[in-house]
DNA sequence: CTGAAAGCGCTTACAG
DNA sequence: CTGAAAGCGCTTACAG
């Protein structure tokens, strides 16, 4: 049996209501009696129970984190700015990966609700209507990761992944590159997805290059799914010289496709990444690719829960976009246009 | 204000315990009344609170894991295969990142144990005694991941590294080396890290190489940490063929700073990782490393952990050897002796 | 400064 | 089949 607070007051010859003070750290209590109380504490071993504790207080100190798939680096990155911020605050996570998967994603809000967490940071590439409005119907605080709420109610933390895809198609652009391949999701539409496209179609248009949707593959973004888009693409006879990933492990795939081809990267082939994950500089050739501040994103989203959650604290709804950084490495190479 | 069982009891006419009995799926109800009951509930779209019940039930259905750093790719997968379990057990995981850090590491299994998690993982590379006496203590049922408990108290899901090590090391001798560095962890003792060596020594016992223990460099077991150890090594003038990374990021950082430094791998310099991350065969040189079935250690220590909280599980107490593999890829090379 | 008592939202013997 | 009531282990007005 758990020693709880009454074998303390018996213990220490005091009310629970004393040694509820002394665990609390309220000051109104005499000197002498807390030491006692503190004694009977070690003497028994005492642990408070949180959980009875949250349920008369209406608080767990417990946030939800709500993110695809926790094996994708740069989700990882995310989950542990999160919990890193968790700690400072007192606060813990329970760790919730979706899979992408909208029945897994109910399913887990349900339970995050259910077991009365604070707050929680739901993480993916779109926000669906239905979550949208499930996120927002929800008790619990919520915040958003990489993606933004249109409807006002949700603050988010992102970065523009348009100005972000913009700024490396140009890059790549001003080395020359004319034709261009996109290695993109399986999932079909989704905000990240639309935005990375504008700012690409963007690039394109201001520099005279047709945006064709015939030059985007679609399949899983993994090693796996980056090498066999670069077997079709091969395989295919279209004509390119630059491709961009929609992630890094993507581009990796791709290259190793393409060097199993004989293709030379960079001097063939330049390609590109997304997320710069950890792994990027250490690969060969290094993976051009941008830079999202993944640990921040979930550092930053905490800070915004937890304030979220306690009285007086900031309750104005923001998107906050964090920078990105487009890195150049050796996976690319000017051309002669 | 959430809606409570005593408003989803008066809108349905009947009890409080009616309606747990619905909640709860007890079959003792009448059909008709329960079917009012569920009506109620969509009608008033109430949601269990999961803390009033644990706090009743004396059961939480959440687990806690204590784990290095989840953005060790290693690690992630054990933390993703316990969650998978998990979610099929109805259970939830509070993640905890403990660094090593001892301290850190009795903070969290305190807060674990308040917040009365059912049940704890607790992952590491050694389990000193303080920590071992503390889990042994703990009011929650506890396994261990990737290391064993020597009381006979706990349970633990691990690879055999001696083995490992040893079958590692003799692959290598066999393909004519003879000079080694091992690039070992900061941390000077440690199970896991006894472990390997007894098994490097083994091998090397059994041909007759001498096993020095100037020829362990130690750093932290990143792509840095390899980079510069390499560095170290290599300016040290000591001759070697082969070296023997802890794991694999720390190899491909040994890789990196060798091909800087003119050496071509494998021809001039054999070298070796551990764990088998899931880029190992998809750098260049591919890693040579040992495969350690992360996922399953996550995934099984969770089972067990779970069957030790459910009545009528099983409660032997035993440590599960998963196994490992040996795989030669292209970062080593035979030599001439 | 301290204690008695109500109450957080549930579950579950017990009685009917 | 259903309900009244006790109790899970805390916190916190309220009274003294």
């Amino acid at each position: 049996m758990r020693v709880k607070i009454v074998d303390v007051a018996r213990e220490a010859n005091v009310s629970v209501a004393t040694v509820s003070r002394v665990v609390n750290n309220i000051p109104l209590v005499n000197e002498e009696t807390k030491e006692r109380v503190l004694e009977a504490i070690k003497k028994t071993g005492y642990k408070p129970n949180a959980i009875a504790r949250s349920l008369k207080i209406q608080k767990t100190n417990t946030m939800g984190i709500m993110i695809p798939d926790i094996t994708n680096p740069y989700y990882t990155e995310i989950v542990r700015g999160a919990e890193d911020v968790c700690g400072i605050y007192h606060y813990n996570i329970i760790l919730s990966n979706t899979d992408f998967d909208p029945e897994k994603e109910k399913k887990s809000l349900n339970v995050l609700v259910e077991k009365q967490c604070d707050g929680i940071i739901y993480v993916g590439k779109d926000l669906s209507a239905e979550m949208q409005a499930e996120l927002i119907d929800a008790p619990s605080e919520v915040v958003l990761g990489c993606i933004p709420d249109d409807s006002g109610f949700l603050s988010g933390v992102l970065i523009n992944n348009e100005a972000a895809a913009y700024e490396l198609a140009t890059e790549l652009i001003k080395m020359g590159h004319k034709k261009f391949m996109l290695f993109f999701d399986e999932l079909e539409e989704g905000y990240i997805y639309q935005e990375r496209k504008k700012g690409f179609i963007k690039a394109f248009d201001e520099n005279n290059i047709q945006f064709d949707d015939s030059r985007i593959l679609r399949e899983k973004l993994s090693l796996s799914g980056g090498y066999s888009m670069m077997e079709e693409a091969i395989n295919s006879g279209v004509d390119f010289t630059c491709v961009f990933c929609f992630n890094d492990q993507t581009a990796l795939g791709a290259i190793r496709c393409a060097e199993e081809m004989g293709k030379k990267i960079p001097e063939d082939i330049s390609i590109c990444g997304f997320n710069n994950f950890w792994i990027a500089e250490w690969t060969r050739p290094q993976i051009t690719t941008v830079a999202q501040p993944m640990y921040d994103i979930g550092a930053i989203a905490m800070r915004m829960l937890i304030k979220l959650c306690e009285k007086d604290g900031d309750r104005t709804v923001k998107n906050v976009y964090v920078p990105h950084e487009v890195h150049i490495r050796g996976s690319v190479a000017k051309i002669d246009s």
